[in-house]
DNA sequence: TCGTGAGATCGTCATACTAC
DNA sequence: GTAGTATGACGATCTCACGA
């Protein structure tokens, strides 16, 4: 974070200590000790126990909010099930077979179900199937491969293993469909697939496990995105909460200065 | 212009917390 | 108990200011 004062620029180590010191700050100025952290070193496992026992930056800042007012709240998201995700869509199909120029099949059966034959497998074994959902909560052991809801074509894209895309290329009554590479850097949003029973060979089971660690991980790179966001948030709240008490304590302290004149008036 | 230092930002991992 | 989420920690990389 950059601070600019008089052509002057300040920085902040924003994602360290900063906020905790601002802590201290608003606890010394309302005079309260609820921050206990002492000043002598603290081994990493101790610190860590600490921080790890704070409340969110969420709740913190709430209580904060309705402490001040003017001060925005943090929106608590909206359960899941909750109306409808707008990156996904419902695949109203007809049931259909299409075989793409690598010779992989893809079956479009109704209901939305998506199945991906690679070549070499014969006919049902090693289908893998892609079931297309807008709501409600997955089937058992169902996985989650990634989608995204338009490319810059204007095609939709539907991410399945091994780093391709099967992407509908038009539509109308005979969408035709497409494998090959995405087009788009990051998908947008999330469709149910391919539970691990219809999952044979070694081969399967790894492109399964390395599906679900990249979409853990872009899930955690997400959650940090959002989680840096907030505390910044936070940690701005903390300091205009520092300068209304601030600002305040100047206050209290003259209204004192006056009070002690008016009530001892000096004899001289 | 280039090298360097300091802070910012990002992705990932580990782990506590939470909801079911 | 388990899966998903939130967040601190850490390392890599980027960005910017500053001095040689």
């Amino acid at each position: 974070m950059w601070w600019h004062q008089h052509n002057l620029c300040f920085r902040h180590p924003i994602e360290e200590d900063y906020s905790g010191e601002l802590e201290k700050k608003v606890a010394t100025i309302t005079e309260t000790d609820e921050s206990t952290e002492s000043e002598g070193v603290i081994d990493s496992h101790k610190r860590r126990e600490i921080l790890s026992r704070r409340p969110s930056y969420r709740k913190i800042l709430n209580e904060l909010s309705s402490d001040v007012p003017g001060v925005p709240k943090i929106e608590e998201e909206k359960s899941e099930g909750e109306g409808t995700p707008p990156n996904i869509a419902t695949m109203a199909v007809p049931t259909s077979i299409y075989q793409t120029s690598t010779g992989q099949y893809i079956a479009i059966a109704q209901g939305g179900t998506i199945q991906i034959s690679n070549p070499g497998s014969d006919g049902v074994q090693g289908l893998q199937a892609l079931t297309m959902t807008n709501s409600g909560a997955p089937p058992p052991g169902a996985a989650i491969v990634q989608y995204a809801a338009q490319s810059a074509d204007g095609t939709q894209q539907f991410f399945v293993p091994g780093s391709q895309v099967v992407v509908q290329a038009a539509t109308g009554d005979m969408p035709t469909y497409q494998i090959r590479a995405p087009t788009t850097a990051l998908p947008q949003g999330v469709v149910m697939a391919a539970s691990p029973g219809s999952l044979h060979s070694p081969q399967q089971l790894a492109e399964e496990a390395t599906r679900k660690r990249e979409l853990r991980l872009m899930k955690n790179r997400e959650a940090a995105k959002e989680c840096r966001r907030r505390k910044k948030e936070y940690v701005k709240c903390l300091e205009s909460r520092v300068a209304v008490l601030e600002v305040q304590n100047k206050k209290l302290i003259e209204e004192l200065e006056t009070l002690k004149d008016i009530c001892s008036p000096k004899t001289d």
